[in-house]
DNA sequence: TAATTTCTCCCTATTTTTAGGGATAAAATT
DNA sequence: AATTTTATCCCTAAAAATAGGGAGAAATTA
């Protein structure tokens, strides 16, 4: 069967060496490169676009990244089998994709290899995981079984909405006081906030913070 | 005239995928891929290794990272020529980059002919910076005509030694008493290098030092 | 040599964060 | 229905960071 493939990354020199990888198999075509989610997003749009099979999806991207992107995917009527190309294997990334529906997952480091075995997967209807992302991870995404959030061993995902808003503003350098305001709460509910995200978050103080949310690009 | 190319690239993938799209031109040929500047450093090391014309480098990697691995490649005898491929173009590290000897600058986001054409120009001994790196910058590294350290453009170049020893530190999230301990000075000095490092880095409090420390890969 | 920069330290004062504690209503889970 | 979690707010107190200012000795640069 021929798989039909959209490839999305925002650096067009893997882009191409992508392509050319992947045409290689003869099972396999690449049909579209894209460089950001939102050009994915205007080409779903288009009415009489090719069939996709496989989509490829980088997480690092401008405009509207991976993760984003896949919210926005899960929003509308797709048949086809997502796999996330990161370049880094961010356990909490790979949490998230999956909860949004990702399929497979691969990081750069991957062998060439490992990219066509992970569309072959997919378009089976199995899951593919690249060898260095964490099977642990898997454990956690029974469902059924899921454990406790706080007994999450992903760091952010212990965080309530409302502390990674918290966060989020921490980061960017605003004062308790500023935070309030522009969460309309009392500066001692954002003090609680701080005190509970670094507790939970195991660092030093609000230094940690900042590194933190430069990591998880939560900013 | 044939040039002989080495790669060193952490994803796998990226340089299988470089290595087909080089060894596509009938003056370019691929002779080794390393995963990191390590790797390289000990395939340097080897008596009969082969000729090498070009050094295509990344920049992030583990072990030994692109900027270190220049500054141990300068202590070598080598008369090949570097050319730098980063995913990033911060500023900062294309001026690191040049200072310590690469020729050619690109970022991961360029065509593949960019490449290619980076390639020719260095084994021509002309520099070769890609689009995306701005003019500015190479203004800069005239000798002779260069800028006073305080109106370099690059904010942790304007930082003393000093200043980069207590930055360090802060963004391990020590506080200031502790790090006047760690430095045996006191501890109204650390915080008068902390004021100077905030003013001189335009962020608003430690948060963004912290910030800062993560993007610099300072820790 | 003269000028500049760096590193060091001090002062005052205010603001912010950290570290305990506790408490309540609403929401979500079991 | 009972329990747990979340989000909110309060208290006290100490520790730390921020924002001005100044100043001297040493090192570097012009």
């Amino acid at each position: 069967m021929q798989k039909n493939i959209l490839l999305v990354d925002d650096h067009e020199l893997f882009l191409e060496a992508l392509e050319m990888i992947i045409n290689l198999e003869d099972d396999c075509q690449v049909i579209g490169k894209l460089n950001n989610g939102k050009e994915l997003l205007t080409f779903l749009q288009n009415e009489d676009k090719p069939d996709v099979d496989v989509l490829v999806l980088d997480i690092n991207m401008p405009e509207l990244d991976g993760i984003q992107t896949l919210t926005e995917l899960q929003k509308l009527e797709n048949d086809f089998h997502i796999i996330i190309l990161s370049s880094m294997s961010d356990t909490r990334i790979v949490h998230e994709a999956m909860k949004k529906g990702a399929e497979g997952f691969l990081c750069k480091k991957c062998a060439r290899k490992e990219i066509i075995q992970a569309i072959r997967a997919v378009t089976n209807n199995e899951s593919y995981f690249g060898e260095t992302i964490n099977k642990e991870i898997l454990l956690n995404l029974k469902p059924g079984k899921r454990k406790k959030i706080h007994d999450d061993p992903f760091m952010l995902n212990q965080l309530t909405d409302r502390e990674m808003d918290v966060l989020k503003l921490i980061a960017l350098e605003y004062t308790s006081k500023e935070i309030s305001e522009q969460l309309f709460i009392a500066q001692s509910t954002v003090d609680t906030h701080r005190k509970n995200i670094i507790e939970k978050l195991k660092v030093k103080n609000s230094v940690g913070l900042g590194k933190i949310a430069v990591k998880n690009n939560l900013i």
